[in-house]
DNA sequence: TTCTTCGGCTTTAGTAAATTGCATAGGAAC
DNA sequence: GTTCCTATGCAATTTACTAAAGCCGAAGAA
């Protein structure tokens, strides 16, 4: 019940290119030396994001990526969901078949976590990479 | 992000009890096989439950387990959070120095993640073992 | 005393996460 | 068009954690 280093880092990752100008081309090399992040993995989750249409990629020298769209355009579920795919509390969630247990009709416990996926869920729709990189300014501004 | 067959395991297995009269001392065999649950992962769940005083254990001959409390009175979280620990969807929520990222003063992450944390929880902690059971009584009876 | 059932500890198996490596392909700069 | 840089794609590895099983001891009712 945790977030996964991909999600982390993708989140990261995205957030550096909405920080900068749209137009600015930043290889990996770069952002995975500014986050922390490694550089193979890094790469890895920016092709699924790529792929997806949330970022673009340039190839060649001075090549790298660039976000697809505004940052305030991106939600945060989008970015997670693209890389870890779809969120389920648990497997039953998605397919009700999948459920280990006996309950092939109703399950108590699979109503409580629909309500709770739902909750958190929503949490990562309402907001975009434009409210982090506000919030962060805002600190950085006020110290 | 996903919950664990000891938490899943844990649910049904106090459900299990909560639905019978509080005085019936039920052993873990009977629970494990009518939930289909292995034997003696469900004891290991059922030590740390009865530690944390929400079921109470009767050893020897016809022992087994009983609630502690009223259904009413044991909320899912309280038993999720027993069995696996505070609730975070990442390690810094606990604890900001275990940031692995360079975040050392301000985390965008951290902030959207305590809100989305937050709402889960509340899920957890506004239902309690009684409500469950009411859902499934509710759901027999329509059938 | 004996049998039953939980208690606690150890170990094994299985699975998924986190990382690394390498060969390929595309594209800019010269 | 050659060269170099940077992403792409796949394979392999390491690590960590989940899930489960086993064993022996302790408690307690009959």
């Amino acid at each position: 019940m945790q977030f996964t280093k991909a999600e982390e880092y993708g989140i990261f990752g995205v957030l550096y290119l909405a920080e900068k100008d749209r137009a600015v081309v930043t290889p990996l090399s770069e952002i995975s030396k500014a986050q922390n992040i490694p550089e193979k993995f890094l790469a890895k989750i920016f092709q699924s994001l790529s792929k997806s249409g949330i970022i673009r990629s340039h190839r060649g020298v001075r090549g790298g990526f660039t976000l697809a769209k505004d940052p305030s355009e991106i939600s945060v579920k989008e970015v997670l969901e693209t890389i870890q795919g779809p969120y389920h509390l648990m497997k039953c969630l998605g397919d009700f078949k999948s459920c280990t247990m006996n309950k092939v009709d109703f399950c108590p416990l699979r109503e409580i976590l629909l309500i709770a996926e739902k909750r958190l869920v929503s949490v990562f729709d309402e907001y975009t990479l434009s409210d982090l990189v506000k919030w962060e300014k805002a600190r950085t501004a006020a110290t």
